[in-house]
DNA sequence: AGGGGCAATGTGAATAATCGCGCCTCTTAA
DNA sequence: TTAAGAGGCGCGATTATTCACATTGCCCCT
């Protein structure tokens, strides 16, 4: 089976080692303080031979996000395409906790693109939010009287984005302050009871809105 | 000549004005890609100058970090100076959420240190969270059955932190995303309602929990 | 009153390290 | 043989930091 048609799949490429590389290191570190000397010393190489493989560093950074973003679309995707009901959100929601543990790259990128801008910033804001408000994915039908009438929607949504996203960037802090690694199983397993109740919550919260000031 | 040195009442000093500047440089990009370049453009001084106020990069970081922890501690010490009643948590919480309104920069320093670490970044957390965990400031009484015996009592602590601090670290975001100010007034009282609204809902949710049932 | 120190605060120049990046050569495998 | 990939080398820019100076205002001694 030594054929010569493409051994890139088998084994990962040094483009694709670049990649892995390249996605933690601008995820903790952010765009301009990841060095692509860094880069080449976590993968064992030069960083001379990195332009092999991408013209250049933000052509780097360009990869890693779009590589990132074709992973995280599928879920809004998703929930775009059909009514969004009670349970539609709950599983969308989890499905995003899960993928942010199970890789929090995307969210420390978005994280530091949020604070310092960098380049393609827009770009992942619109690809990966804005869908979120443009279409029809607005948390509609009867059980959420809370935020219908005070104009809140989009930042509610936000909020629990907030929630899911908050907890991956914030996780270094947490694994000191509580003692415990916040991607372990059983750790993964109480964000998602916290959030599944906090949605819970809100759905069937009944009282007036706060109109005291 | 050419300068605006419209003194107002209380003249800044130069080490003010240089706290001021890295302040804001470091909250934006971070401890390691900020450059006293920078820092010294701001304030309309050349570098070395910078040295003449603070013994290095590291001594003027830190005393921006004190000047912070000065003024975002005080809420949090006389929530825990006595019983933490639902009336209390809400009033803490609704204390924090104006003060990182009116300045985002210790959030923003604190979510750059989370995801990067950098200098007194155990400091910070022992110095802001650790309170929270140490004495008796745990939320306790009969109104919340929420998340008494799902061992989540911390998390869902640092759940409503994470939602005070990531609004303000996401809020260029926000700006572009929809369409406002995340820093206006309006903005404001939208952010403490819903954050209101959640806590209400915890409150008085009556529900089993999920993985009790 | 006058001037000699002196500390505080600014400056430009210089240094060593590191950065992104491109040119060129060598190795290796098909 | 050939071409892709890895590395050596160095340029130019930027970094934090130090140093030698200039300037200012203030205290003290005569």
């Amino acid at each position: 089976m030594a054929n010569s048609a493409t051994t890139t799949a088998a084994v990962p490429s040094t483009a694709e080692r670049i990649l892995d590389a390249a996605e933690d290191l601008f995820a903790e570190k952010g765009y301009s303080a990841t060095s692509l000397g860094d880069v080449a010393d976590r993968v064992g190489i030069r960083s001379p031979s990195l332009y092999n493989h991408f013209k250049n560093k933000e052509a780097l950074y360009e990869a890693v996000l779009e590589r990132l973003l074709a992973d995280f679309s599928a879920p809004l995707a998703e929930l775009n395409g059909g009514p969004v009901t009670n349970e539609r959100v709950f599983s969308w929601l989890e499905t995003i906790v899960r993928q942010h543990h199970a890789n929090p790259n995307l969210a420390r990128l978005l994280q530091h693109a949020a604070l310092s801008g960098g380049p393609h910033t827009n770009e992942l804001i619109d690809r990966l939010f804005r869908p979120m408000f443009q279409s029809d994915a607005r948390i509609d039908g009867d059980s959420i009287t809370l935020f219908r009438d005070t104009g809140l929607q989009p930042w509610a949504v936000m909020a629990f984005n907030n929630l899911v996203m908050s907890y991956v960037t914030m996780a270094p802090m947490y694994r000191d302050l509580l003692g415990q690694d916040p991607f372990s199983e059983e750790a993964l397993e109480n964000q998602l009871n916290l959030i599944k109740m906090l949605l819970l919550a809100v759905f069937e919260y009944k009282g007036s809105s706060p109109s005291a000031t």
